[in-house]
DNA sequence: GGATAATCCCATCAAATGATTGAATCATAG
DNA sequence: CTATGATTCAATCATTTGATGGGATTATCC
């Protein structure tokens, strides 16, 4: 028996993974209050009825999307992970750049929903994420911040959250920095990861860049 | 002729000024869609009309609730220019983050909602805020990063957004990663600062820390 | 083809929400 | 005290919003 977000995974065309890669978006644009179903209905071309025929309530879907986006988010790490396995610290972390940079520039929805998390509140009750803390101490393994994926310091914690942040805020905040900076797209993607190399690697190399 | 928040501003007492508090306070937790005006008006422990006969329509009150915020920072800013004013580099950054995170942790509606107008839309016409690119201006200058307030490159904005989103993030997102790394408000505090200086003052120190 | 289930839309509901009206209350100057 | 204006609240409105029921349409299986 699959859960509908296993169906909609399973089948990219189907209505159910059209509703979800709309709600995504939009609730990372709006946040959950900011974005109503009729919207999302509106954007995929669909009735409402039709999206809580799929989905049931608001609040399901987006679940389901959170999951969804951790699924993703997930599964790109562990891409990451791969490549950069035994390089040097200073590389690793220039390489991760990069590329994490450009997968969340080209999936916007994650930064945007991520942040939404981590700064907002829900007028109804939050159900509890153990991604997050997951996530965050497989990259302190994987940046050497730690000896294993078990009991990491909160201090290697509160650095990895720093690093990742960094990179989510300029991701998300695009539509508010980039206008501010008379930029275009390709300019900023480029200023950010050279912000970002720029803060981060002095600070987990010691000062040198390699 | 004062505006509303003039008024507010001049009597902390008066219902103009409490509605203001908690208003800032809401907004910033729940953001612009997730605050009705009924939750604001509860809090308070006043009528709805109340709160429309001091403020208007709810988009007026928050529009107030932002002017409020960034004048408090500008305020903010400003002394601790002041302060650093002549001492070495590494030495501004320290102190800075020190004072403005604690400023930020006692004034948390300050970094609430400036990341919300960062990372959300709303779903009403946008206001343009010409305080975020002449704060970020001003502490470019202040860092020594810029020869003037006028005409900072793209590159020094990009490094400041960076410094001043990693302070407002951890204080924003205090009810996310407190509770995640499961330690005490004071203990949060001091690793924040922690990691805010191991983070920042390599990078703009060159790897020392003076 | 015909039965069956899945998918979709029109109409509608109940609750939530932003906002207003008009009457009551309070403060204060004359 | 009393008239005037400022402030507050109860009641109410219009719209938005989440959600559902029932019927139409389409796909699928036998």
């Amino acid at each position: 028996m699959d859960t509908p977000l296993e169906k909609a995974r399973k089948d990219p065309e189907s209505m159910k993974a059209k509703i979800l890669t709309f709600a995504r978006r939009l609730f990372g644009e709006y946040g959950f209050h900011g974005t109503t179903t009729r919207m999302i209905a509106r954007e995929v071309g669909i009735d409402i009825s039709t999206l809580h025929y799929h989905w049931g309530n608001k609040k399901d879907l987006y679940e389901s999307v959170i999951i969804d986006i951790n699924g993703d988010l997930r599964q790109k790490l562990r891409e990451v992970e791969k490549i950069i396995h035994g390089l040097p610290l200073g590389k690793r972390l220039d390489i991760s750049i990069d590329i994490m940079t450009d997968y969340l520039f080209d999936h916007p929805g994650i930064s945007n929903l991520i942040l939404f998390r981590y700064f907002a509140k829900n007028r109804y009750e939050g159900n509890l994420d153990f991604s997050v803390p997951e996530f965050t101490a497989d990259i302190a393994y994987s940046m050497g911040l730690s000896t294993g994926k078990k009991d990491v310091s909160p201090e290697v914690m509160m650095k990895v959250i720093a690093v990742m942040n960094s990179m989510h805020n300029f991701v998300s905040g695009e539509g508010f920095f980039r206008p501010m900076l008379k930029i275009d797209r390709q300019t900023y993607i480029l200023l950010v990861k050279e912000t970002l190399k720029f803060i981060h690697i002095p600070a987990f190399t010691g000062g040198g860049n390699g």
